[in-house]
DNA sequence: ATACAAATTTGTAATCATTACAATGCTATT
DNA sequence: AATAGCATTGTAATGATTACAAATTTGTAT
């Protein structure tokens, strides 16, 4: 299933979560940023489109549709949570040095070892920190 | 190299960094404790040894630990960091269930991806999510 | 041993992302 | 219009971590 705003905004109804202008707002952000973005990134974009925004309202929207399996969140940085709109198995990558996180492919499934076959895995991380070939290139 | 406590306190001198009693009790915590402790949990623990002891100690002595390289940060919670003395690539499962974490192996550096290979990797993590055995068999 | 400087520990206060909660506002149905 | 349920908002509380300065300990030179 491709990700549009409007296969999401299906997923909602489906999910019995009301389609408020707020969380539509949210949903579109995270569709047209793919770069990870912070509560406060989010909130200080969609504050100016609408004044009266709160950011409980992001935090509340986030943790709804995180529920709903609609956004993964990334927790690589031991401080902000990171939020992404592609749910389907990928690594992240965080430059140490500029801060950008970057998505590569892997394939988790192909070296699940047998230790955990009697385990029930809801949930895969695959975070990677470094530096990035831009910093690489750039620096010292 | 094994992980011995003398093994360790070499390594300590090695880097310049000083032998001190609540470094070394530290250290001998998670020798002995594998479980992936969080700092509160060590902080109780080493208290009954060292009354005074305060928890910035534990703190910055985790700090120091993790810049040398003698320990690992488990970021496997959004809240609380946890400590691992294996500082060798495995990966981490925590159960969302008993909180418990476990470690499994796994040969991540078989499938780093050819995107990845103008990145310089300075840390990769590996953590699963899920329900352990016991807690499957239990519940529902 | 004594004196002194550097390293380490300690206690307290600040930081800051996240959550709790109650009041307000909005939407749909009758 | 009245009602009920859901969603948003603002503020206060939480809690792990960090900043910082004072006190203590350690190592070294005399
Ligand atoms: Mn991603
Ligand atoms: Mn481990
Ligand atoms: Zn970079
Ligand atoms: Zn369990």
């Amino acid at each position: 299933m491709d990700i549009t705003f409007e296969n999401l905004k299906q997923e909602l109804k489906k999910k019995n979560i009301g389609l408020s202008y707020q969380r539509l707002k949210v949903l579109e952000y995270l569709i047209q940023n793919r770069c990870h973005p912070t509560v406060e990134q989010i909130f200080t974009e969609l504050q100016k489109d609408i004044p009266t925004l709160s950011k409980t309202t992001i935090y509340n929207t986030l943790r709804i549709l995180a529920e709903a399996d609609l956004v993964k969140v990334i927790n690589i940085e031991e401080k902000e949570a990171r939020y992404d709109i592609d749910t389907k198995d990928h690594g992240h990558f965080k430059c140490e040095s500029c801060g950008a996180i970057f998505d590569f492919p892997i394939d988790i499934d192909s070296l699940i070892p047998e230790d955990l076959s009697k385990f029930k895995i809801n949930d895969k991380n695959v975070y990677f920190k470094g530096l990035c070939p831009g910093c690489l290139y750039n620096n010292n």
